[in-house]
DNA sequence: ATTTTTTCCCAAAACGTTTTGGAAAATAAT
DNA sequence: ATTATTTTCCAAAACGTTTTGGGAAAAAAT
């Protein structure tokens, strides 16, 4: 049924060398018999075999993304997306993606090893990375090519692509402080993930260049794996507060919790209290009112990440490659201008 | 640094063939060459190439899942649950999973010719499968093996794994009308995709062994890729009949809209009507008051795929595993008792 | 009519395994 | 002490490509 390079030089009556080479566009076999060794090859449907040609060329053509169950984040949009753009652009490439979902996390390690070792891909993408992250100090060892998304701690130069989460976190910030707000409060992640660390850098600077004090009372942190009803209870504990917010500001993976106990003290979303996630995740949209929330873009990231994977495994330079980007501001209903009362 | 097998075979003053059937456990190596061959296998840290020996098992250990971008069916929680049963159980018995997003829906096809065709997986794993569905015709022709998630059209035999629609619509009506609803309307999904039709024959006997009659009016279809907003304007319209339905049923990836709509007309839910959605997404969980629903079982699914199509592989007849699973009912707070005005 | 260059093609080796079909050595049976 | 059997090992072929290092024929230059 399919006929390999072999059979195909035979009945072309020519060497296996020449069709390979006038199918791979060398210059020196003649466009005569280039032509008819292309008429051939669509005739007889031959596709080269690209375990053999991984075999001989020593390179898999094939990266890996390494992905844990049961992380709040990744149950939504924002992962397909960034998927479909890692998959579509590697597509482009001639490159396979495969990926790997640990069983649970403390198997992470042992499913990125078995992709490592057992030389399955040429390079990794990493998400949801940790300030001391054990995969990447792993990867940083055996010298293997990968880009993260996300920022980690370790100083030895690699690439990464982040969003600036410092950054958005300022300035939502200064969006509510433009609206009049003044007790802004922060329902953060926890603190061995890297990215709450910014949120909170930008939290405190956006409060900062509006000339409002910092108050620690406003700043709680939401436990992973637990996300629903840890921000639930900081919220219920925020706003009974002597003073309590007028606005909150958080992962919009902890929205859930916020939003049930707002609902449970009678507190009118976008009215008695404003609100800015980020992440654009479903339940900002689906949330009556919608959410305001700073988006991240999911597939220019996938896309973006792919090409600088395949610059590494070129020969570039990982430390050429460290990108943060700007996340844009989705205003919806979830905001206003304070009530003074 | 990476030894191989020759290499590991010189070290040991044996044959590459030994080492290679030592590590393999064949019984015609003594136990004390067996033993000195791990051994040295391990300080050396020798891994076989996977590329190597696909090339000359001549299969890949690897199968492929195709997804498409832009289904809201698969922007949450499900999709990664059942991705994370069917990659953990793939990497127990060696496999390798290669996923490929086509950029959109035209080129879905396109992308499950490259797999197959490519000779890049052993077998495919299908989901969103339609009534008609060229995909699958494509695969039958090829004699490639593979298993759906979901039901398609095409008589030829061929493994599947699918949710029992039917049975789950039925019993969200029986449940209803025990509660003593009269109007029980559906919001259907589009006809080409297969589930939908399971959905409404499950929707009519349930009424039907109610003893409730059938009345067309009280059954809309949402546009795929326009779920939210066709949703929306069919809940609308129901509302607004002479006798409007004081319950509806409906595949929660439509709920957004139905919400929207209830919110917008005042209607508590769970109170002035009672929702029953299949599939039991985060917004079912996070709304207020949350959904009931008909939850599929995404990992046990995933699990059972791969153990299918394992068997398939290993030489078993396609038309053997054609399985229906129940759902099972989520309880929750947006269905209650009638209340007659 | 030579020599040089260019064009076009190919044989052989290599990539790292596993399988096949023995063969030698050790053991058991006669 | 033979012969038969079992145990233990291995050389060679194969999987399907690409790359290397030419070599013969044709064209161009002398």
């Amino acid at each position: 049924m399919t006929v390999n390079l072999r059979q195909l030089a035979k009945l072309l009556e020519l060497s296996p060398t020449t069709v390979s080479r006038a199918l791979a566009g060398y210059s020196d076999v003649s466009t005569k018999t280039r032509n008819r060794v292309r008429v051939a090859a669509k005739k007889h449907n031959y596709h080269p075999s690209p375990v053999a040609q991984r075999l001989q060329k020593g390179k898999t053509e094939t990266i890996g993304i390494a992905l844990s169950p049961g992380q709040n984040y990744f149950k939504d949009t924002f992962f397909l997306d960034l998927l479909a753009g890692i998959s579509v652009s590697l597509s482009k490439v001639g490159y396979d993606l495969t990926i790997s979902v640990a069983p649970d996390s403390e198997h992470e390690i042992d499913s990125l090893r078995r992709m490592v070792q057992g030389k399955r891909v040429d390079g990794m993408i990493l998400t949801l990375t940790k300030a001391s992250d054990e995969r990447i100090s792993y990867l940083l060892d055996q010298e293997f090519p990968f880009v993260l998304y996300g920022r980690t701690e370790d100083k030895r130069p690699h690439a990464f692509l982040d969003m600036d989460g410092e950054l958005a976190f300022k300035e939502a910030c200064t969006y509510l402080t433009e609206l009049g707000h003044q007790r802004i409060a922060l329902i953060n992640g926890e603190p061995d993930y890297m990215f709450p660390a910014f949120c909170f850098d930008g939290y405190r600077n956006g409060l900062k260049s509006a000339g409002l004090a910092f108050d620690a009372e406003l700043v709680k942190e939401w436990r992973h794996g637990d996300a629903e009803l840890s921000s639930y209870q900081q919220t219920l504990e925020l706003m009974q507060l002597p003073e309590p917010p007028s606005a909150i500001v958080f992962q919009t993976e902890a929205a859930t919790g916020i939003l049930q106990a707002l609902q449970q003290l009678q507190l009118k979303v976008g009215a008695d209290i404003s609100l800015i996630g980020y992440d654009d995740l479903e339940i900002a949209k689906t949330n009556i009112p919608p959410l305001t929330t700073m988006r991240p873009q999911a597939s220019n990231a996938g896309v973006r990440l792919v090409g600088i994977l395949m610059k590494i495994l070129n020969g570039c330079s990982a430390e050429n490659f460290q990108e943060v980007w700007q996340a844009e501001m989705v205003q919806r209903n979830s905001t206003c201008r304070i009530n003074k009362n």
